[in-house]
DNA sequence: ACGCCGATAGTCAAACTTGTCTAATACCCT
DNA sequence: AGGGTATTAGACAAGTTTGACTATCGGCGT
């Protein structure tokens, strides 16, 4: 409960702000909160009692807004919510992981041509956080917890590029997929050799803060 | 979608022989899929013509089991899912992280006791992932790529585990949280110093058993 | 021969997410 | 002043995920 945090830090709030908050942390890529989800977690939370409507206010014609804070029990909750998050250890949900598990359904040249560039983006990303974790912006107007926060993704970042290129120089020397003993199985048949557009490195949006550095990629 | 890859490679199939392959690969903790989403994600790909029923046999009185397998259509699909999964680069989300951005809630000495722990429970998961790739079993009974998917996680847990070490030092030696720029601005009070009932190191996650992860809700 | 346990196969309602929509106001540029 | 765009707040329906629940069959110990 992200939210249950941000309402205790940023106290008393209405919806609105907890989403530009949160966008603003670029927050809505590492926790699974779209500002959709918002106003559905805020209402759930004050009638469960975690949190209390303070006021409702209308300015105008525009929709009213409610402010929150949050109460005993929210705090309480918010703590082992927080506690469970720092000294449990959840593997993280990777899309690619997942894709990887398919790796011999691609035929071997795109596998080794994708992770070849999947290294370059993610190397990329690395150098883009970096250069950002220097800036003064970031540096002095942002929590230390921040340049931290950087400093895991760029490690990550690094640890994981490097297992891309590793990987890419083994399939591309052909070592085979399967051990001897399951040799004749098949049913792995890779997919249609490819879809002779070639790919370029999907531009992925990034850059919330300023650094606009279109060096994108995360 | 994973499914679909799943059903294309041991067609036919039907659901429970799903659930089964996805838990012997521990895809519920890398891959968001649990399996009370199986039938539902079969039912629906098989509506949109992805899939194709193919029998529904039933032995004794026991649920009738409905056999699938994969259309052109759904390899297609299947194809660009996996194409966009393996060129794409999207950032996965990471519980941690989040709790991780509320760190100036919780009082230093927790924070670093937190830190080294996780530090040495990845540590150790690493060690016991390293164990089994060695292990004759996965070396000559599963993909190749499987031992490649271990390379991966124990690099990147190695990444993680030096960067806990390095910011527990850090919060350890009294870095202050807040550049000057804000050093008044609170808000960011810690919770309650600590439960006073000591945590220990969750069970050392197992690289092909069972680990458990609790629920965090947003 | 009998009860207990685990595997088999899947259903279901509830919870959670998400993208998209509304509709008024503030801001900016010419 | 006028017109276009961006911002402000939030509602909403549709889609997904999930955990809990059924009910049967096959063995295994005793």
């Amino acid at each position: 409960m992200m939210i249950l945090g941000l309402v205790k830090w940023m106290q008393p709030v209405h919806g609105y702000d907890v989403r530009r908050e949160l966008l603003s942390w670029g927050a809505d890529k590492w926790a699974n909160v779209q500002p959709g989800s918002i106003y559905h977690a805020l209402r759930k939370l004050a009638q469960e009692g975690q949190l209390r409507e303070v006021a409702t206010e209308q300015v105008g014609a525009r929709p009213a807004r409610t402010t929150y804070e949050i109460t005993p029990k929210g705090l309480d909750e918010f703590e082992t919510l927080l506690r469970d998050l720092w000294w449990g250890n959840q593997q993280a949900a990777d899309p690619f992981v997942a894709a990887f598990a398919f790796l011999p359904a691609l035929p071997r040249p795109e596998a080794v041509a994708a992770l070849r560039s999947r290294g370059q983006v993610i190397r990329a990303g690395v150098e883009s956080m970096r250069a950002s974790m220097e800036s003064s912006w970031i540096r002095d107007s942002k929590p230390v917890g921040v340049t931290w926060m950087y400093e895991l993704w760029i490690a990550r970042g690094e640890a994981e590029a490097d297992w891309c290129d590793r990987v890419a120089d083994r399939i591309e020397a052909g070592v085979p997929y399967l051990p001897e003993s399951l040799a004749g199985r098949d049913g792995w048949t890779a997919v249609e050799p490819a879809p002779e557009v070639e790919r370029e490195p999907t531009p992925t949006p990034n850059a919330d803060t300023e650094t606009e550095a279109e060096t994108d990629a995360y």
